[in-house]
DNA sequence: ACCTGAACACCGTTCAAGT
DNA sequence: ACCTGAACACCGTTCAAGT
């Protein structure tokens, strides 16, 4: 339970070791890594375990929970930076955190649907809440500021994390979607659309990485403005 | 194309009428309507069209399209009241955007697989940034906001509408997830989640129209002050 | 040209039967 | 008690063959 981190790559493979819920997941962190969460599923890792799939019941109740535990897992390698503000420490989080779910392609989706809610994850929130109050933002904000961060992170991920699956037999689609919203923005009849048709530009422009910071931005700068409604606080 | 929209209900089914993609998109929103989104399936879908899965390829590319399709249908129904404040309108419209991707459970899920495109969605997204200029906001940043907006409302209807598939066999799952994630933040050690255990009750509180409004009210504030950077201006 | 039966290559989950 | 082979009930997508 309180080992290290469960190793990520394990060439050596001991014939056979016994089944666990452990050995399951990391498993299944392998597979993610190397072929995507699509290939993830309750028979491929049964089979790379060498056994049948029923066999993982005895430790998982669903896939559900298998993805939300190696979820809670990766999010346990996640650190908290020492230097700088706490406002650049809480980005540099945020971002390690968009990343790994950036690297597991797909995992963003799980996320979305299981809540983070595991051991590590609920120190991850405490990180988050940490740095928020040491920026001085009143409790009650800063914990729904918490949720609102996350959810746009993963939200984001989710986004961008799109193809999955097929994406050997068909790279193209990535690009036709995006070429698709841009070219209906950019094509966009002024008679019927006049808003997008006038600033298509600002719909599209600026890099992902500015769009990003200025959505976290956003987010910290409107929490600590708006109050929330008193009867919620504690 | 230009026809009413797609209406929700036909009792009547005139017998086996004539392929095409409009009928197609139709019989999945009664689906998903009656069965939920997992089970409008290309099968399903054809099923009730009384023909094969293979007949539905030669008017819709796979399963990502149809329920693309399927969206941009829906957003179709969306209007924007004229009566009240910029602000107001505007709360108004994503609330029904956010009632939409509830009454079809798992559609929200597809919706940040997808980013509405279609001809339905680019008059949706025009009129959110109608009202966000009218509001005064500046256009580069109104932009901006309108996808933060959007991805938000999206990521959080498909938050809530977890289950989707299972409701009739395991309706326990959604409450149990819920108290787990409650009661793991109920019962947060002190020692490991020092922020998490003292403020547990703000983390949890509040009602889900509660948190919405403030959710959206800080994305708002929140945009009309943080700048976009000069260089993704136009 | 338009449509589709049948097949291919998969899924998650359950349960009776084995050790 | 613990484990699992085999089955059940599904998927999306393709393609050769029919009309």
């Amino acid at each position: 339970m309180t080992q290290q981190p469960a190793s990520r790559s394990r060439r050596e493979r001991p014939a056979k070791p016994a089944l666990s819920r452990e050995w399951i997941i990391s498993t299944t962190i392998d597979i993610m890594l190397s072929e995507g969460l699509d290939k993830a599923t309750m028979r491929r890792v049964a089979q790379s375990l060498d056994t049948g799939p029923a066999s993982l019941y005895v430790y998982i109740a669903n896939t559900a929970e298998l993805h939300s535990a190696v979820l809670d897992e990766l999010i346990g390698t996640l650190i908290v930076s020492s230097s700088g503000s706490w406002s650049e420490r809480l980005e540099r989080l945020l971002d390690e955190y968009r990343e790994l779910l950036f690297t597991y392609p797909g995992l963003a989706k799980s996320a979305l649907a299981i809540r983070p809610s595991g051991p590590h994850s609920l120190i991850f929130i405490d990180s988050l809440l940490g740095l928020l109050l040491e920026g001085g933002m009143e409790s009650a904000r800063a914990a729904w500021a918490v949720d609102l961060l996350m959810l746009y992170v993963t939200a984001n991920a989710a986004e961008h994390s799109v193809p999955a699956a097929s994406d050997i037999e068909a790279p193209v689609d990535r690009e036709s979607t995006w070429t698709t919203l841009s070219t209906a923005i950019g094509n966009a009849d002024p008679a019927v659309a006049p808003r997008v048709a006038a600033h298509g530009p600002a719909l599209l422009g600026g890099t992902p990485a500015q769009r990003w910071t200025w959505a976290i931005g956003t987010l910290i700068a409107g929490a600590a403005i708006v109050p929330v409604p008193p009867a919620a606080k504690a």
